[in-house]
DNA sequence: AAAGTTTGACTGAATATTCAGTCTAGAAGG
DNA sequence: CCTTCTAGACTGAATATTCAGTCAAACTTT
């Protein structure tokens, strides 16, 4: 771990122009959005690569936490060299938070890609609380949590973890308040603030999400997923069962 | 940053149930077990050199955050020298969990202290709130949370930070718990589900503490202060008015 | 289309730094 | 002088990052 934000003299090499080894580094080569540092501007096999190492990366931090993970741990995982990692990155906070910020990325479109049928707000806001607690087939919401373990508590030091939260918050919030709305508009909610409502359930979200990553065991996913609900249907005033057992179907 | 839990050959000092290294926390000065090579049982001299470093790794730990923090940056604030900081602590790890275990037993007390003298539970618990939320004259609650982030972020791998953790989340809930029932049997409040309850807003409460310790931008101290005891009162039927400026007494 | 050239992907071996944790020996004081 | 404290110099183990090139495929030139 390092960065020390903004400040630091010597890390911050990194953008300015400083070509430094291979590559005239960062200065985007071809499209402007190929990020930072990396090869060329995305050769097919390039592209890939990259995302392997993201993937990797992702691993790994969940595994062993942002702090503990090495280049070359994602080296390894990806059968290559650690010199090919910072080849590719240029820094290890570098690829460190574009990998979180991958994982976020794919977090929302997939939660786009799930709600997208659903026809209540209701329904869509009880989707995206499932998504929160309970774990799917495949990935579960925990290790998604883990992550944003290590993304909170690097913020305050870390401009680069700072701009993902605080980026990632903001979807996550609009997200929120535009069920909202969707439900007030068409009388499925009561008329509560939305904002206020919108901050709030957010906040019960993460406190949850918390007790999940830790696994307290007074918390479960099950538990909290009641939990979070009856704070919803309550607030909005809607209808909402205690369905025994979910089947969620799929993950993220 | 390190540890990597139980199996730890080497560091494994935390040991078994054993009080591990020096002080049972704050409590007496020179209590039995003095275990690993600590400092002998306790002059007045050694125990507040202790102190001074625990306060000063607490400093640290939020300056730098929990992986940044080094032992010499104890040291240097205790004007000694890193090896007198492992005399006194054995390792980096020790000091440090120890450092906010301190802080959690202080930041309790000080709770106590506080609340011992308001009679109504509505009141303690709005006292309780605004310690979480606003800042005081003192020791702002930010510089608090950005340790709890920390500690959250850690806990998943870390035995140790997950001891803390659990404990003190347990006295949380515990105290927000008694107040609950305190104020139903005195007719203050509803008859909601105590429990449930209290882990609803104990995750309200931590969700509004990582944002005042990022800072988010759109949930200030006073809006979570304000959020969190709208809901609170709402849920356990009390009247609550937004006073517009609370004047906080003490910190911490 | 063979020969020559450029370029991007990639690597092994340094290098440099940063620290946690020793070790040794000196001061304090009871 | 024996115990408790304390500092300074060190060791040892990581690691991030840099270097100096290798290799092969894509472009040129003739």
């Amino acid at each position: 771990m390092k960065e020390h934000a903004g400040a630091a003299p010597s890390a911050g090499s990194r953008v300015s122009g400083a070509p430094s080894a291979g590559s005239r580094s960062s200065g985007s080569p071809s499209g402007g959005s190929r990020s930072s540092g990396g090869p060329s501007g995305g050769s097919r096999d390039a592209e890939q690569r990259r995302e392997q190492m993201l993937r990797a990366a992702l691993d790994v931090i969940v595994e062993r936490g942002y702090a503990d993970t090495r280049i070359s741990d994602v080296a390894e995982r990806t059968g290559t060299s650690p010199a090919l990692v910072i080849y590719y990155f240029k820094t290890r906070d570098q690829l460190l938070t574009e990998a979180i910020r991958f994982s976020e990325d794919a977090w929302y479109a997939e939660y786009l890609r799930q709600t997208a049928q659903i026809p209540t707000a209701a329904g869509r806001l009880a989707e995206l609380i499932a998504n929160v607690c309970l774990p799917g087939t495949d990935d579960e919401p925990r290790t998604y949590w883990l992550m944003w373990l290590d993304l909170w508590a690097l913020s305050p030091r870390s401009q680069g973890a700072a701009a993902i939260r605080q980026k990632s918050d903001e979807r996550w919030r609009t997200t929120i308040r535009s069920i909202v709305l969707a439900g007030q508009e068409a009388g499925e909610f009561a008329q509560v603030d939305a904002d206020d409502f919108t901050i709030t359930l957010a906040a019960v979200l993460d406190g949850l999400a918390i007790q999940i990553g830790v696994e307290d065991t007074e918390v479960s996913p099950e538990r909290a997923y009641e939990l979070a609900m009856r704070f919803t249907a309550g607030q909005l005033g809607f209808e909402w069962k205690p369905a025994a057992r979910r089947a969620r179907k799929r993950g993220r």
